[in-house]
RNA sequence: GGAAAGAUGCCGGAGUGGUCGAUCGGACCGCACUCGAAAUGCGGCAAGCGGGUCACACUGCUUCCAGGGUUCGAAUCCCUGUCUUUCCGCCA
């Protein structure tokens, strides 16, 4: 959630902000904001008071106790009894207040940066680079990828139906090991660049899913094991951010930079038509994600390097692709800037998102509790939050499927993939 | 799943009703000593919400797992929950 602070002395920038956001009665409601923080304020000090005024008659009521001023004691207990319950008055009013405030103000999404571009949708994002070199030369009518995936036996979408139900496909033969063989070029990938491996839990509580904002507006996107209250996570970004929920970090310890490989379940409840054929759409997927913590300061050059890192990611793998810088109204909720990264699907005709890559500046920090030590002057401060795919599996093994189809029927492998596979064609 | 014990600051670990935000040790930071380091000595070392200040200083309140309760007063007593450890059972 955005801060007081930025609210409170930004006000101006805040609500211009929201607005590029397209969110909906951005004034209004930081009006709202400022309104409850002067009204919890003030029920703070008049809190304080009575706490201040009750400490203090009850350390004397101790002093005559030791000086065996029984009397005197009994008195001054039967004037106290009048504060107590106005302090219970005043916490249950501060309280309350807190807690409508922070509800409230989960309500608000973060604001964009200057950078990214004015915008209501999809439509609006800005295309900031373009390759649409095909790697190999493609048969005449291209396949989609659910059909070579039946051919060559890689996939068996209708098995997964009959285990699970749609949406949950079975991976077989080398479909399986080209899945493998992903997973680890992409966590290699991420160590060379310098990210920890993490293998975090794949079911998280309550308290992960507020941290990093899928609760509690997105509840109905996420598996919910009720019998244990636990959740099934959609990215690994919800494990690994939470590492550093109420954490102080020192400043040298930034930036963090962590990598995951885990599965990931998605209800998408409400897709349907052609965006969830075959891979293009599933409940569950693996993906791998980088996760960076940094100082404020340094947190643009930070998202400059994943976004680096996850164009080398598509390039070694030689496909066509395209990066988009997200308009304010296309944006996720909790972003201040973002890019997506999309390949080419040669036979859908149509550009696949295989990855996201934001920053969030002090909005998930703050929810989050995550905040560093300057080791300057001590103070402490929110820190950054980025995150992005690198890269999520499904779109990735349908555009290689189709990008890399032979006329004879089979797969060739990317170049990159080969020491991992073990072969050079899929056949 | 059954039984028992426990949860205190970065870590270890005291503290069973009043001046305890918390003894002590370690780690860490600063200073002194040293050519430098080690050792030693001295000092500092929690966060949140407020007030205050240009910024400090200073200052009120809250927090000893969480939530309730008893009391003038709770880390300390009572209740509930969560988690951890050990033993038993089960088990990849």
């Amino acid at each position: 959630m955005l801060t007081l602070k930025l609210i409170t002395e930004q006000t101006d920038r805040v609500i211009k902000g929201l607005n590029k956001k397209h969110f909906q009665g951005a004034e209004e409601a930081i009006q709202k904001v400022i309104a409850m923080d002067a009204e919890r304020r003030a029920a703070q000090a008049a809190l304080d008071q009575k706490l201040a005024a009750s400490n203090q008659a009850a350390k004397e009521i101790g002093a005559l106790m030791k000086a065996g001023k029984k009397d005197e004691a009994e008195a001054a207990k039967a004037q106290v009894a009048a504060l107590k319950s106005e302090c219970k008055e005043l916490e249950d009013k501060k309280t309350r207040m807190q807690t409508e405030m922070d509800a409230f103000l989960c309500t608000i999404p973060n604001i964009p940066y200057d950078e990214v571009p004015e915008g209501s949708s999809a439509a609006d994002n800005l295309v900031v680079k373009l390759n649409d070199k095909m790697p190999c030369e493609l048969p005449a009518n291209p396949k989609p990828h659910w059909e070579i995936a039946k051919d060559l036996n890689l996939i068996d979408f209708d098995l997964g139906v009959k285990i699970t139900g749609a949406g949950f496909p079975v991976y077989r033969g080398l479909g399986a090991r080209l899945q493998r063989a992903l997973i680890n070029f992409f966590l290699d990938q991420a160590r060379a660049a310098g990210y920890e491996e993490i293998m975090p839990p794949t079911v998280v509580n309550q308290a992960s899913g507020y941290g990093t904002g899928q609760l509690p507006d997105k509840e109905g996107q996420m598996y919910h094991c009720e019998v244990d209250d636990l959740y099934l996570i959609p990215t690994a970004e919800v494990p690994v951010t939470n590492i550093y929920r109420d954490v102080i970090l020192n400043e040298k310890e930034l930036p963090v930079k962590n990598t995951a490989y885990t599965q990931c379940f998605r209800r998408e409840a409400g897709s349907y038509g052609k965006d969830v054929r075959g891979l293009n759409r599933l409940h569950e997927f693996s993906k791998i994600e980088i996760v960076r913590i940094d100082t404020p300061e340094h947190s643009a050059e930070s998202h400059k390097e994943m976004l680096e890192h996850v164009e080398g990611l598509v390039q070694k793998l030689g496909l066509p692709y395209r990066i988009l810088r997200l308009c304010g109204g296309d944006m996720s909720f909790t972003s201040s800037v973002c890019y997506d990264f999309e390949v080419y699907s040669e036979a859908q005709k149509r550009w696949l998102e295989v990855s996201s890559v934001s920053n969030f500046d002090t909005y998930q920090a703050n929810r989050l509790h995550c905040r560093f030590r300057r080791t300057d002057s001590k103070k402490i401060e929110l820190c950054h939050t980025l995150n992005g795919s690198a890269l999520a599996l499904p779109r990735i093994v349908a555009a290689i499927l189709e990008d890399y189809q032979q006329a004879d029927g089979s797969v060739k492998v990317p170049d990159v993939l080969v020491p991992y596979m073990g072969c050079e064609y899929i056949r």
